[in-house]
DNA sequence: GTCTATAACGGGATAGAC
DNA sequence: GTCTATCCCGTTATAGAC
């Protein structure tokens, strides 16, 4: 945005872009320094190779997007105040980042081989806290005891998919953009009310 | 396989298989060719481009993959044995194909303008049945008053996610093969009480 | 650091013989 | 129908001048 971004930041910015709408392999390093204004030579003298600028641009992505949330999780709030915090503050990160799911889904699929080894993605399940909390409130009987694996599985299922399947929901009902993000407002209050139903003692 | 199969079945099977497992954009007719044991002419002249044969095999895909679950959502089962029966048959045909998610995902990226031009994809959600069995019996009284719209999301969302982010699960839990096998089992029933939990009448 | 020019390759698609 | 040969284009990456 800013004339004063010095280059190796607006080729960045650029890329991060073009990937998340384009694709990764859709994206021609051409268009990269095309939309940052300068030549294509430059790419390969700040970073390597395209597959090099994607990987540092899928880590900032990672570690950008989840280290609120982690905090949340992380944190000392009671387990229903932790959880309606959570679903609410992850769908408006993706609200105001809608393709963030399906771009993620699409590299998941793309570079499945090393995907576990990028160390932004450890982020993504360092939820040791809220895994012990949940242990621990099922033995002290305040909620039914819960598999913390289906438990984390199930909220982020339920907070992300809808994301990646943005297009068929919005065919299926008919909904507009505006209509879709009412759509997904909707699911903060019922996921939350739902995962804690769940997990109500017996 | 068998020897007698026709040249254009050859070149379908062998793109499919390569299109799953790699994605489409990192497929190249080459590849196709080599595996269908042809000439790369044969494609185009079988399919007249490569991205018509991706549209047909995709269209196939979700054809055949969906035609079982349609069946089990619109049949007269009563709900709850309709949910646990839809569940469990999903995450069998997911199981026995475990990219399938995964590539789904990555092409609702990739081609995400087009999907919903496919006619294949209104399969997808052609729930009337089952829409109607739940705002009938929500009038009823004998379900709990339920958006069908976010049920059918939560579903769907808790039963297919989970393969698409396998690579994520299996690093977190520390699982195998097996042990993540193990781990979707337990979520057949686990999804069906959960579901249902959560309809059942105040 | 930034550019132009180009190398080196692989991609999709087609012509035309058989 | 099936093949070989080839076209033509876009791709990533680099060499080398400034």
């Amino acid at each position: 945005m800013s004339k004063n971004k010095n280059t190796e930041q607006k080729i960045f910015e650029a890329a991060t872009e073009l990937f998340i709408e384009k694709g990764v392999d859709r994206t021609s390093v051409r268009d990269i320094a095309s939309k940052a204004g300068i030549n294509l030579a430059l790419m390969n003298y700040y970073f390597r190779s395209k597959e090099n600028l994607f990987d540092a641009i899928f880590s900032d992505l990672v570690n950008k997007n989840t280290q609120d949330l982690l905090q949340i999780l992380n944190s000392d709030l009671e387990l229903s105040d932790k959880v309606k915090k959570y679903v609410s503050a992850y769908i408006d990160m993706l609200t105001k980042n809608p393709l963030l799911v399906s771009f993620f889904m699409a590299i998941l699929h793309r570079s499945r081989e090393k995907i576990t080894e990028i160390d932004a993605i450890s982020n993504l399940y360092a939820t040791e806290k809220f895994t012990q909390q949940i242990i621990e409130e099922g033995k002290k009987g305040s909620i039914r005891k819960t598999d913390p694996s289906h438990f984390f599985v199930d909220m982020i299922s339920m907070i992300t998919f809808p994301f990646a399947i943005k297009p068929l929901i919005m065919d299926k009902n008919a909904l507009d953009e505006k209509a879709f993000d009412q759509f997904i407002e909707e699911r903060k209050s019922h996921i939350t009310q739902m995962v804690l139903r769940c997990i109500e003692p017996c």
